[in-house]
DNA sequence: GTCTATAGCTGGATAGAC
DNA sequence: GTCTATCCAGCTATAGAC
C-alpha cells in the first residue's frame, strides 16, 4: 500500500475516533510511520487530506451497498441488513458514534466548506433506501421512508453511545423490523420482542 | 449579571455552536468583553468552564421540564410537546444540531472524564418521559417508550442538521405523534399528514 | 477583580538537504 | 520520496502590576 494511501487508511480512522479538528498531523504521523514533513509531498494542506478521507468513505459505502445486492435476496432483506448496521457495528458506536452523523455534524459546527461533500455519503444511503423502496411498490412515499430508516440508524447511533446499553439496541432494532413487517406485510421475517 | 455567569453562558453558546475543542478562551473572552488573563480568576482550567456549563445545562433542562408541568395539561401533551423541540429549536439544530447529542459525542471521542456528566443531561429527559408514561399507565415499559421518544429526536436532529429539510422534521414529527396516538389511543389530537 | 505581559507548548505549514 | 530543521500563529496557563 503507497504512502498516500496509508496516510488516508490512518486520517480516516482517527477522524472517526478523535474528530477532524482534534487530529494532529503528528498523530497521524505516528500511526503511518513518516515524518511530519512527508506529509506535505502528499497533501498541501489538512483540509486536502479530509477530502481524500471523504472521497474514500463515499467509494468504500457505495462498493458496500453494492456487495449487499449481490449477497442479499430481496429488497426488503436488504433494508433490513442496514437496520442492522447499528447492531454488527456495536463496539465502534458505543466509542464513537455514527461516522457518517458526527463528521457532517462536525464539519457544520466548523462551518467547513467540506461540509456538502460530507453529507453525500447520507446521501448515498438514502438514495439506495429509496430504491429498495421504490421496488417495493412504495414509490410515492419511497424516499420518506427512506429517510424514516435514517433517522431510526442516527437515532439510535447517537443514544447507544451516550448509554452504551446493548439492551436498548435490540429492541429499538425489534422495534424497525416490526414497522417494516406491518408496512410490507412481511411473514418472511419474526421479530423477536424483549431482550 | 457576574462575570463567572457571563463566562459560562457565553461559553455554553459557543461551545454548543463550535464544538468545545475548537472553542478558545479568546474567542470567549472577546465575546464577554474581558481579558484572557482575568478568566482564570474565575475559572482554573477549560475543563472548569465545561463542567460549569454542563451544571447550568443540567440545571435549565430541570427547570424548563418543570416548567411543562405547570403549562402542559396531561401527560400526553406534555410528551408532545417535548416532540416539538425538533420544530421549535429549527434553526439552531439546523446549524449545530442537538445541544445534548453532540456535547455527549464530542467528550466521547476526546475520551473526556466529564463525559457522564454531560450524558446527564439525557438522564434528565429520559426519566422524565418515564414518569409521563408510567402516569399514562404503561409502567411495565415506560422506560422503553422513553428511550424511543428520545431516538426520534436524535436521528430528526442529526438528519435536519445534514439536510436542512424542513418537511422532513414535520413528516417525522406526524409520524410520532401518530404513534403516540396509536399507543394511547388519544382523540385530543389529531396529526396531519403530508406537507 | 481586572488588566498587561509573557511563558511554554503545539498546531499547521515551509525550506532545503539527501 | 523522505528526512531534519525551522517559522509563525494560536493555544492554555501563569506572574505580577493596578
Amino acid at each position: 500500500m503507497g504512502t498516500r494511501e496509508q496516510i488516508v487508511d490512518a486520517a480516516n480512522r482517527l477522524f472517526y475516533e478523535q474528530g477532524y479538528e482534534p487530529t494532529s498531523f503528528a498523530s497521524i504521523a505516528e500511526v503511518v510511520g513518516i515524518s511530519r514533513g512527508n506529509f506535505y509531498y502528499h497533501f498541501r494542506t489538512k483540509d486536502e487530506i479530509l477530502e481524500a478521507v471523504i472521497q474514500a468513505r463515499l467509494a468504500s459505502t457505495r462498493e458496500m451497498l453494492a456487495c449487499w445486492h449481490e449477497g442479499a435476496a430481496s429488497p426488503l432483506e436488504r433494508v433490513r441488513r442496514f437496520v442492522e448496521i447499528v447492531i454488527s457495528n456495536r463496539e465502534d458506536i458505543e466509542n464513537y458514534g455514527c461516522p457518517v452523523g458526527t463528521l457532517t455534524n462536525e464539519l457544520a459546527k466548523l462551518d467547513h466548506p467540506l461540509r456538502a461533500q460530507a453529507v453525500g455519503v447520507f446521501e448515498i444511503f438514502r438514495n439506495w433506501l429509496r430504491e429498495q423502496f421504490e421496488a417495493l411498490g412504495r414509490s410515492a412515499d419511497a424516499d420518506d421512508l427512506a429517510l424514516h430508516v435514517l433517522t431510526f440508524s442516527q437515532g439510535v447511533a447517537t443514544l447507544l453511545n451516550a448509554f452504551g446499553d446493548r439492551d436498548y439496541v435490540q429492541r429499538e432494532v425489534n422495534r424497525l423490523n416490526a414497522w417494516l413487517t406491518e408496512q410490507f406485510s412481511d411473514t418472511s421475517h419474526v421479530a423477536s420482542r424483549g431482550p
